[in-house]
DNA sequence: CTCATGTCAGCCTTACTGACATGG
DNA sequence: CCCATGTCAGTAGGGCTGACATGA
């Protein structure tokens, strides 16, 4: 991984953000920002690093996940869509590739001819069962985090994507 | 933005964690991560749209917005790659589209023939002034957080990039 | 000679737009 | 009829590997 293991002597996004106070103003959302996207980009190439053996990207594997949280182990591509807050053609596009590695197939939906169901397949559930087994032994790439730090990143992010209107917040007073 | 404004009824990450713990165990790592994945995606997605005017994706924004941080406007691509952690070839590639729209142009590096420097041009510096005027009026996307959480966001993140070796932590005397 | 720099071809993945067929 | 679902073609982006030419 070449953008792995830099090694550099100083942090380059702190540096970035001191350049840029002194040249623009405050620098705390562009450092965030950064952050955001330099986070993003160590802990796919990890994560994909470990699915690697089960011929999985993160994208496949959540896709994966998903259906055996259903009841019958099958979706439609919708519905797919909508939790996984994906584009519907990038969910054609992960069903076609996880339908060509057998793990899972396609159905026409009973309920709604227009629709199609994804259907895990029992050779999918055996790889998601072994590459789950593999993200949890190397806890997601977030080893370096105790609990606490965890769930103050997940309470944090949360409200980017309230803002961003991925789903009606409730009320506190309704949350726990 | 087919991804954007779903406004589910509910956190679809928040569920699926409590599916997750019910049939895995303990989900903070891969509600923390998904967070991650997701805030990467909507952030991306509102700066593009912010920066499309000027026919920038955030990533030439900031090879862009370096050049500028530079004493003469030009940096060895071998640099640029470094500070920006990005792959050499992805620098090839962002500087070309630059080059294209004229704001870059490449130079031999009189230190070292192998080299070659990423000169800023007067209409690239009129267009990242103009971007940067942007982006800041936006708050780069993050106007739903306040100085201490883009703080805390930016602290926590470091933790992981440390942890990939992204840079040497100094000992904490030194810092501030 | 080895090593560093940068480029190129080629590949994979995500995401998007627009058009389309099918069915509610 | 209008709307929803899904697919397809095509486009653009980033990132990567491997091979290569050039020069320190």
């Amino acid at each position: 991984m070449a953008t792995g293991q830099l090694n550099l002597p100083f942090d380059p996004i702190e540096r970035a953000a001191e350049t840029w106070r002194a040249r623009f103003g405050p620098s705390s959302a562009m450092a965030a920002v950064t952050s955001i996207m330099r986070a993003h980009q160590i802990l796919l190439a990890q994560l994909d690093t470990l699915l690697k053996p089960y011929d999985l990207t993160f994208a496949r594997y959540e896709a994966l996940v998903l259906l055996t949280f259903s009841k019958t182990g099958a979706l439609p591509l919708s519905r797919i869509g909508e939790r996984l807050m994906v584009h519907p053609t990038s969910v054609t596009n992960t069903v076609d590739r996880l339908e060509r590695a057998g793990l899972v197939r396609r159905m026409r939906n009973p309920r709604d001819g227009r629709g199609v169901l994804a259907e895990i397949t029992d050779g999918g559930r055996e790889v998601v069962d072994r590459a789950t087994g593999a993200l949890m032994g190397a806890d997601f790439a977030m080893t370096m985090y105790g609990e606490a730090e965890l769930k103050q990143l997940f309470e944090l992010l949360r409200t980017l994507r309230v803002s961003a209107g991925d789903f009606a917040d409730r009320p506190s007073g309704e949350r726990d």
